[in-house]
DNA sequence: TCACATTTAATTGTTCGCAATTGAATGTAG
DNA sequence: CTACATTCAATTGCGAACAATTAAATGTGA
């Protein structure tokens, strides 16, 4: 019997999608760092502050849902996303287990000055936006179909 | 000046193909934990056992270029391994700056316990064979345009 | 009202991921 | 052969990411 071809092979590594979409996302991460260590921001802080951007004053769990994150990661980057003096968490009065997290005006004003980092990583990716666009649809499709399967 | 609407707002959340492939790539290990909890392995341990049965005996370098990771990854992660009994690292002798890492016994034999991961994953994600193999070489496209980007 | 479950953040402990540095081995130019 | 640079793995320090647990607030049923 012979043996499986080695571009069938499902047990080898490049033939995996997950090692493609694993291996994207650090390549994103490397490309965005530069970018981001000009307005002090880690990556996921990012996504944080892209979240909040959209919706200020929303509670933790809130962004977590929007993220995929939770407590045991936002916690403490949104600590320290507070010492950077970007961000206010309080507890709701309405329901006192809840912690409200809003923009300061530093945070807010963040905002402009992040304007011009999407363009930038539209560049590096080197390809057209409506090609970008469909890409980003058949993954997010396939992420949703894989959080699917994660709720049973 | 009307205001960009939201679904062409480079800024937004859902706009970004980055977050796309962050979430992804979560939601993918989220779906990959159980099965490989009952191997005894993480995500990137399993990576790395991936290149190991391909090719066998390779210095640590070689493993980082192939997963794009660095010694600060693997080194921990390979003694840990090690401590599992999978690998075993030792100096080269031809060039004693190279650890090579060489499977055991038991790492070899992992791999047939490992046969029927990859067809899991291919179910969860839903989706036809031809589909994920599009998509993964349009991915490692990206990534390669990205990683080619970094190095200037 | 009282007992119990649920929700929400925080905490603890383990593992990645990377930047920056270190130290040893090797390669190279003069 | 002697300097010097380069390569390779290890180390240190910080920031995710998540499982599991904790504690407080809230909701619910009897």
């Amino acid at each position: 019997m012979a043996r499986k071809l080695s571009t069938l092979d499902p047990q080898r590594l490049d033939n995996q999608i997950c090692f493609a979409v694993y291996s994207a996302a650090h390549a994103f991460n490397r490309v965005y760092k530069p970018l981001l260590d000009r307005l002090g921001l880690t990556y996921p802080q990012y996504l944080v502050m892209l979240v909040l951007w959209e919706r200020d004053d929303v509670p933790v769990k809130d962004i977590g849902e929007r993220l995929f994150l939770d407590s045991g990661t936002l916690t403490p980057l949104l600590k320290r996303l507070e010492a950077a003096h970007l961000v206010k968490r309080t507890r709701s009065s309405e329901d006192e287990r809840q912690v409200l997290i809003a923009l300061t005006p530093q945070g807010q004003s963040l905002k402009e000055r992040a304007r011009s980092v999407p363009q930038s990583i539209l560049a590096a990716s080197a390809c057209s936006v409506s090609e970008l666009v469909a890409m980003k649809d058949e993954i997010v499709a396939l992420r949703d179909r894989l959080n699917a399967v994660i709720g049973e």
